[in-house]
DNA sequence: CGGGAGTTTGATCAGGATCAAGGCGAGTGG
DNA sequence: CCACTCGCCTTGATCCTGATCAAACTCCCG
């Protein structure tokens, strides 16, 4: 399933990039010589990839900000926290996404796995010195940040007007879609993540969050397998809780 | 006290911009002959500006988009709307700001004027040509759009995590930061858009906004003045209150 | 197989929404 | 120029969704 045609179909996705942007993957990053520029994937030569273990942390928020990062395979977590602890979620990232970009001395947000998960260093001067060199690919990165603010205001609607019903039909929604779009079985979806960080991420406690799965499992819209993965069941009738994106 | 000096500190300012990126204005736009390319301001010499009264639409969600905005004066707000009428206010748009900056074909908000609003409207064939001739504008507006997706991330938290009384008192103190680095009165503030606007920006409703600014009045925090304007008597304590940005 | 974290389920609570009236002020027309 | 009116804002009473507090269960993981 994670092909590399997959991967770079997911990369493409007409739909709005997730977290900071997709940039599509090269075949060949990390399997043959480096080429100086590769066109298709113009970070591939760049910083180098580090494997990290399952809940670490990758960077924290006002950390000194000298690198962006590239997920390439595993999953993300994003977040931002107020003084007392409460925590919010911004996006989950999957191969392809990028984190840590932005013209600001430290990190606004911490950065930690959820599972193992291979990540591309970057240094920021590489960057900069790319973006000189190619502007095509400035219009690249214009064009993928552009994507996440788009997504970060849909998720503003989910935040501020939504129900916890169509928060959790939403996020499963837009898993799904993201699968889809990157290959693989339509109808069944990954969670790696605890119930806890969903909750986060949909402005939610882990109560209620479960709480509502186990509604909507009990109206036969989903079933919840073992292992983190959930089956949905009944597309439409989650859209239709959803209320739009 | 929207002097050039003021316009141009606000379009630099370090703070995350707000909504779609701030650009400078150039101080002779409109006023001398066009220059084909003001270095200042690099916008300026295209599309043509127009002047939209009080509460009327600039574009809607779903329009075709052929334009890119860019808001001289006045005050824009941009939105989305659920199926059933629910509201989402993204964002309140100021001199400098930009908005419809998104590589789809139709907008993704609508755009209103909340005041007597002067909006300069640039073609995307005129600015995709000035991103091609100018590498460094590009880099520009990805530095502005980035900045627009961390103010988009400190809403979530506040639409996620906080209660009414954190949210309406960060509300009040990121106007009174735009403006003080507008330069004029850091104590008062301008609140042209009702409550139903800061509601359904804030993810609350009238009535809570309403009875959350009198009880901050009621504390001496605030005092709100005639003519839809307000006072921060109290700057820490509110940002004792509002915990975080 | 045992321990423990994460999840589910249950009972109660509370913050903010909803429903419902007044109050106030800015425009408008007489 | 003043009074009226309409829309917005404020205030009050009640309701309800989701939070909080609490406990049992499950499934990993060692």
């Amino acid at each position: 399933m994670s092909t590399h045609a997959a991967i770079a179909a997911h990369a493409n996705r007409a739909v709005p990039g997730y977290l900071v942007s997709a940039l599509a993957i090269s075949p060949a990053s990390g399997l043959t010589a480096i080429p100086p520029r590769n066109p298709a994937d113009p970070l591939a030569s760049l910083g180098h990839t580090k494997v990290y273990e399952r809940e670490v942390t990758v960077f924290s928020e006002g950390d000194a900000a000298g690198s962006v990062f590239r997920v390439m395979s595993g999953m993300v977590r994003l977040y931002k926290m107020l003084p007392d602890g409460r925590r919010q979620i911004i996006g989950f990232l999957q191969a392809g996404d990028m984190m840590g970009l932005a013209f600001a001395a430290q990190y606004l947000y911490t950065a930690e796995t959820v599972t193992a998960t291979t990540i591309q260093r970057i240094p920021r001067l590489e960057l900069d010195a790319l973006m000189d060199a190619q502007p095509a690919f400035a219009r690249k990165l214009l064009s993928a940040t552009t994507s996440e603010l788009m997504a970060a205001q849909d998720q503003m609607v989910l935040l501020g007007r939504k129900t916890a019903a169509e928060k959790v039909a939403t996020f499963l929604l837009r898993l799904s879609n993201r699968k889809a779009v990157a290959g693989g079985d339509e109808r069944t979806i990954d969670l790696p993540m605890g119930r806890s960080d969903i909750a986060d991420h949909l402005g939610l406690t882990t109560e209620t969050v479960s709480r509502t799965l186990t509604k909507l499992k009990s109206s036969r819209l989903i079933r919840i397998l073992v292992g983190g993965k959930l089956e949905l069941l009944d597309h439409d009738a989650l859209a239709d809780l959803a209320g739009g994106f």
